[in-house]
DNA sequence: CATGAATGAGTGTTCATTCAT
DNA sequence: TATGAATGAACACTCATTCAT
């Protein structure tokens, strides 16, 4: 929150429309010009705050980034919750986030389909691995505890729960027309999806963790 | 099948070229040069036999996508298979396509995240609105059958079904990371992966679908 | 000779064009932009045939420097001349191809001046020392003889001519205005400075290797 | 002198890092901000003080041109000297001038290569004619006197002087290497070569304008 | 039928300069 | 007086496509 305020109105400008532009239309599709002109700036400005279009795209990840690192961590020491608690709020907070900031998302599964290379998918796999080693810890109390089985692929388990999201977001259009609610208006539909995808999961990880 | 016989070995090499370099590093960021060079051709083959780098990219998909609504389709209408087994047989199908297809699911991917527009996400929509209505039928087939529990949202099960390999596909490099696999092959990771999906989704299937 | 027959015309204008921009204006001081509307084609040619503006820049400077090694090496290999003739005939030459490519030697004057870094500035060292091996031979060879005097420093005999002949050529507004010449045309003046510069160096050149 | 006292520190730290980069980069390969930021000053400044970085340029060669023909002015009325005295001491000073000076006399070589258009140009003709004068007037007080020789050319002589003294200052890569002296420090191959330039152009003008 | 040559629009970036403060 | 912010024009270069042959 505090870093965010280093950013002046343009800079902020310029980094929502680029967040949008390249979820919409990928990294290479998305021009400075495009950029410059929906944001409402000069084109070298681009070049000015941020150095390069590449630069800006980094840090647009790394602003998002540390929040769900923060929120992850926040919820493993949070005491008072039974283990499947914290699983069903950590279902609740990746849906939420990931249903609230579709176009940051949508990036991040962009860069991970494209191979390896970029700046960026290695930022996105140290995430990962932050985040899957504390979930790990959630996980292993639920164990001991009693709460959860023995046997659980939690790799298995986040890729489901992560790839799960995302499909349901990327494929939104798929989802209106099956669900016959294409004239459900976009703030409703969002709403609709997320409470589908959070019972779905939560139904889901209560049958794979849980002993009955 | 034949269609395919249509093209002769200068349009193979460039739709086999096209095919991974849009997976590697997308539509925009991959040239007509790039396609050209790697697949040993004149830059302006490809507009000469596609008309343009797009038509290209619709061609390269509709190859594939009547492969795979057969697929579903010949399922369905198997008999002498429980359904559990069909759904079995599925999820082997589709992790087996997935894995051995990577390129050309990674450009359904990046496509879908692509806000609409495209030709090609028309295309992907159909595809699957299809196979949801094949599956559909398998479904309700087991649940007359009482093979199957009654309350099953299906669209989600899809959900987590292609998503969950999708995840597991473009993060191969994490994958391999966290299970300290760096050294091992590519055919064998391959392998690997495809029974990790496959023994994860069938337990997640089996606990959701079936009654124990 | 047969090289350039590898170029076509419009890699020939594009050359002619850009050794006269480069001398009149330096190498940043020129924009590929300039080049091309003067020789009359395309931008992208410029990258099209030769790469880079850089590329371009050091294609024009081998294929000169390779013409004045070959002279030099011709030169002192001719028997039938006395020494004092060969330097005599050095001096013709250098005068002649200075005076007659301008252009391409102002280019080399400014790389020159231009500290180190450049490609070319490596490529033009490698010429002088090339040439100055050459030349020691022919001196040596007078001194051996009884034409020449001992104790001579060819290489600052050498920058003198090369020098003298540079500094010339480069001031010729100055040369036109001291020898009130500003309305001769400009084959004649240049005749007029082959001929002054070339007497002169003849006359210092005698002095300093003869006795006598 | 009085002149310079007009510069603050900020300009001055301007004009001399302006000297340096115009000498290693020219003038159109060194922007604006390169000096800025060497000089660690505001970008703005230079605008600011001295209009633009076009007039920067006139400025610094102003400076350091009435230098220059102050000297030769006094040198010339100098009594108490032989003319081949005067001479001997026109070239140290020359030499000297440009060995210390470099930077300045490499603007100047890249200004003269560049056709004529630029104020600065004119600047430096200006400059010329005017020394030029003053060493006539040399040259023949010491033809009169009967030091010298008649038929002296005074305009090519000054183009052996200063040609040689430039090729030597913009080709200290290539001495250095043909004098086997790559280890030398910088300020010992300095006077190095302001020794070999001292006593090659003594015995050259001595050789020329003498009677032996 | 196939292709080397060519093109104009577009790319990201840097430029010298101006302006509000 | 001094400067960070901002700008439009220009930069070298690459793009997908077209066309004459």
């Amino acid at each position: 929150m505090a870093v965010s305020m280093e950013y002046n109105d343009k800079q902020l400008a310029i980094m929502d429309t680029a967040e949008k532009l390249f979820a919409q239309n990928g990294f290479s599709g998305t021009s400075v010009r495009d950029i410059a002109q929906e944001a409402g700036v000069n084109v070298a400005m681009i070049s000015y705050y941020f150095g390069s279009k590449e630069k800006l795209m980094e840090i647009l990840f790394e602003q998002k980034s540390n929040k769900l690192t923060l929120m992850v961590e926040t919820l493993i020491q949070d005491e008072g919750l039974s283990y499947l608690q914290k699983v069903y709020t950590l279902i609740d907070d990746y849906v939420e986030r990931f249903v609230s900031q579709q176009a940051f998302h949508k990036i991040m599964i962009r860069e991970q389909v494209t191979e390896n290379g970029t700046v960026l998918a290695k930022h996105i796999l140290a995430l990962k691995k932050r985040n899957l080693s504390s979930i790990k810890k959630l996980i292993s109390g639920g164990q001991k505890n009693g709460e959860f089985k023995k046997n659980i692929d939690i790799v298995m388990m986040m890729a489901t729960l992560v790839g799960t999201i995302s499909q349901v977001i990327t494929s939104q259009c798929y989802y209106r027309e099956v669900s016959n609610l294409e004239t459900m208006d976009d703030a409703d539909f969002k709403k609709h999806i997320q409470k589908k995808l959070n019972i779905h999961l939560k139904h889901l990880f209560k049958a794979v963790l849980t002993n009955e």
